[in-house]
DNA sequence: CGGTGTTCGCGAACACTGTTTGCGAAAGAG
DNA sequence: CTCTTTCGCAAACAGTGTTCGCGAACACCG
């Protein structure tokens, strides 16, 4: 019969049992295009150029991947790795902003790593032991199970958000919208605009918000 | 003098002064995206696609947008002048609901805007007049100005998160995601997730958090 | 040891993509 | 009516993800 419709890749089997072995591993691949990433961004990793780094035929990846988004996944999933998890302390609060700093850091070593979060959340095996972790520290909360889910959705969503946000204002690109802002507060409409850019400066704002933020949001979420 | 920065396309005259006349508008091309997006989805924009939706050539729409982005951004501007602002009513609470509301509307009935507004943020001419809107309402608030900015930020993407979210559950692709987590949660490890998904109900859940998330994180960020 | 079954690696091709170039045609200005 | 300037756009370029087909490589088995 044909339709055979393709399951998600964590489900397929890594290797075939028989005939002749894979010279290169997932995790191989995933590391080459990781490390193209770092160097070059996200749009750099074609299926093409991943290949030449591992020094192999564009082709040969599809024998480990099915199509380009699974890379992605993998990509993703393998930075859910580098989070180094104690146990919970008992103050769920502090142990979830601890997972969130993390996060921020793993995310700022990857810059592409908030796209990818935000446009294609994922649960590859390392988010769900990472999953499994934040129930742990939320083992004795009274809340709906459905909520302890969107929390997790949420911090890390959120934490992508706030990691994208540093990095492009850090950008040039960021520069030009700043000054299309000024010029539109110059035009006259849009008082409020021209007055929060007249009051405001540009640079050494006050503290951080991402903390104060993220516990707001998760003790909202969380009742 | 060679080195001609590229502007943001909001500064950029529509026409020129002198020579032949165009025989569109930005206005056009960008119905004509939105109309496609909406039809088929973000990845059937292509510069071809949506000059065949007008009937010109591909080359052609390079006369009224420097590259594909700058349509992207049109097109999400364009959606920003979808919203219905009435006069501030003196909640500032409940006026950022209702225009939270409205933007969850809109970001359904255009299944391809909460990507557009999470991966590229732009402040194009209707994006400022809800910005300035905004700033209208708070203007009563005491709040750093940069505070109320990123309140705006929030509102929006928190949004986009929020609509994303309920959109892809819904596709076919999440089932499988969720069919992996219950083969994980029967493989004895992962005992909270296991747990989780014994408790939950997959339907019927109870009440729609969008609101109450969405006002903690507001009130959190503006103290 | 010699098949045999199966997978692997991958060059080549297909159908796209965004973007540039070059030029004929069109329109307004003087 | 010329001249200047822009417009529309076919064709080309440099990529992209993905599929096909086939020789080679391996593990097992008799």
């Amino acid at each position: 019969m044909a339709g055979e419709s393709k399951p998600v890749i964590w489900m397929r089997p890594e290797q075939a049992p028989v005939g002749r072995p894979a010279e290169r591993s997932r995790a191989e691949i995933t590391a080459a295009a990781v490390e193209l990433a770092d160097r070059e961004g996200l749009e750099a990793v074609s299926m093409r150029r991943v290949a030449a780094v591992l020094g192999t035929g564009a082709a040969s990846l599809y024998r480990y991947v099915a199509t380009r988004d699974d890379l992605l996944d993998l990509m993703t999933d393998s930075t859910a790795g580098e989070y180094d998890l104690s146990a919970p302390s008992g103050d769920w609060q502090a142990d979830l902003l601890e997972i969130a700093h993390q996060a921020r850091k793993i995310m700022r070593r990857h810059h592409w790593l908030p796209t990818l979060v935000i446009t294609r959340p994922t649960l590859g095996p390392h988010a769900i032991d990472l999953l499994e972790h934040v129930l742990d520290v939320l083992a004795g909360h009274p809340a709906n199970p459905a909520r302890k889910l969107e929390a997790f959705a949420l911090l890390n969503a959120l934490t992508a958000l706030f990691v994208q946000n540093e990095l492009t204002t850090a950008h040039p690109g960021a520069q030009r919208q700043f000054a299309h802002l000024h010029h539109v507060a110059a035009g006259g409409s849009h008082p409020r605009i021209a007055a929060l850019l007249a009051a405001t400066s540009p640079e050494g704002n006050s503290r951080d918000p991402f903390a104060t933020v993220l516990t707001r949001t998760l003790t909202g979420v969380l009742g």
